[in-house]
DNA sequence: ACAGTGCCTGACCGATCGGTCAGCTAATCT
DNA sequence: AGATTAGCTGACCGATCGGTCAGGCACTGT
């Protein structure tokens, strides 16, 4: 593997649990058994290796929103759009759990900022305009549970189910809890 | 109001927005028009200035749980116990905030480590020991969820709701994914 | 044999971190 | 009036931060 893969994941890791601001690169370069200097040979900056550890994430929730913004939002739709999206949950945990944490205190990155344009968009598209109190908590609710739960549940206690099991255990929850919102739109 | 009221409301807005590892005792003192000197004065380390800002609200987070551990879980408790909460939810949302999304990365912080056990004591109370995968889950998004829900609604474009409104939805959204936990316990 | 390049290191830089300390001021106590 | 105390400040400390730089090492192409 290409220690500049090994440095994505393992800063990916890092500033998932510890928090961006509480990652030293330092730790990082340890971590993947190299000089900080060649972390800042791979990628010039922090914020550039940040950066790199996220775009990937966020380039697939773009094309899932693009997706659903152009689609009519039929009952059949609506059931592969959370197969995708709980899909997309699953691998990219760690970004999800990272910009929805600490999103609102890394503004002006970049990365970041692009980030929470994407879910307010999405909030926008799934509450609509019209949303209620409630239907935006729904929304809420979904969205951060989901990104805490897949990123505690080792911690928690909850060990590691099986993939499948858990994906139709998280499709069930998030199908319950966005069920009231938007149906004018398409049911 | 004292300085060290202020400096403790101050603390915990930074904490939470910004995370601990990524606020300054500089920042805090600044906001409060003081000098880093004196936020040492009033307390001592960075550390005990987390304790106090988080103290009360893990103290109140204790009491609900003691209470919820040696009441028998009737039906008409658990309507109690989840409006008790709900209120402790709206009361404490930046150090639910806290503990929630940055409590992994803090242990070895007394107060934090403190916290983590009571979440990890009301996972296993409300999940009983028996708790299927999608059990588990519903307990994680729901407090994982409302955490973050509560602490992003103006940043998401949720303005802020009448709280008594707000209350009620929460508790509507709560009372539906914990529906199908523990029925066998008193109903 | 030699130049070039990719990958990496250690020394070093200024800035900022959490924390200590001597001392100032205003109020309180005797 | 004199002593004490609470509240606070600015100077300063060592450690660590993100980042720069010169150079070493291994390999490749000529």
């Amino acid at each position: 593997m290409s220690s500049a893969n090994d440095l994505r994941e393992i800063a990916l890791t890092e500033f998932s649990s510890s928090g961006y601001a509480g990652t030293s690169i330092h730790k990082i370069a340890d971590a993947a058994g190299l000089s900080k200097s060649a972390v800042l040979y791979h990628f010039g900056s922090k914020e550039i290796l940040l950066d790199a550890a996220i775009r990937p994430a966020i380039d697939e929730l773009e094309s899932i929103l693009s997706e659903l913004e152009s689609t009519p939002f039929t009952t059949e739709f609506r059931g592969a759009f959370l197969d995708r999206f709980v899909d997309f949950l699953f691998a990219h945990r760690l970004e999800v759990n990272m910009f929805i944490n600490q999103g609102p205190s890394l503004v002006d990155v970049p990365v970041i900022d692009r980030a929470n344009d994407l879910v307010r968009r999405l909030a926008t598209h799934v509450t609509s305009t019209t949303a209620s109190v409630e239907e935006e908590m729904r929304f809420a609710i979904s969205l951060g549970g989901a990104a805490y739960m897949l990123c505690t549940e080792q911690s928690l206690g909850l060990e590691a189910a099986p993939i499948g099991e858990a994906k139709t255990a998280l499709m069930t929850i998030l199908t319950e809890l966005l069920a009231p919102i938007g149906v004018r739109q398409g049911d």
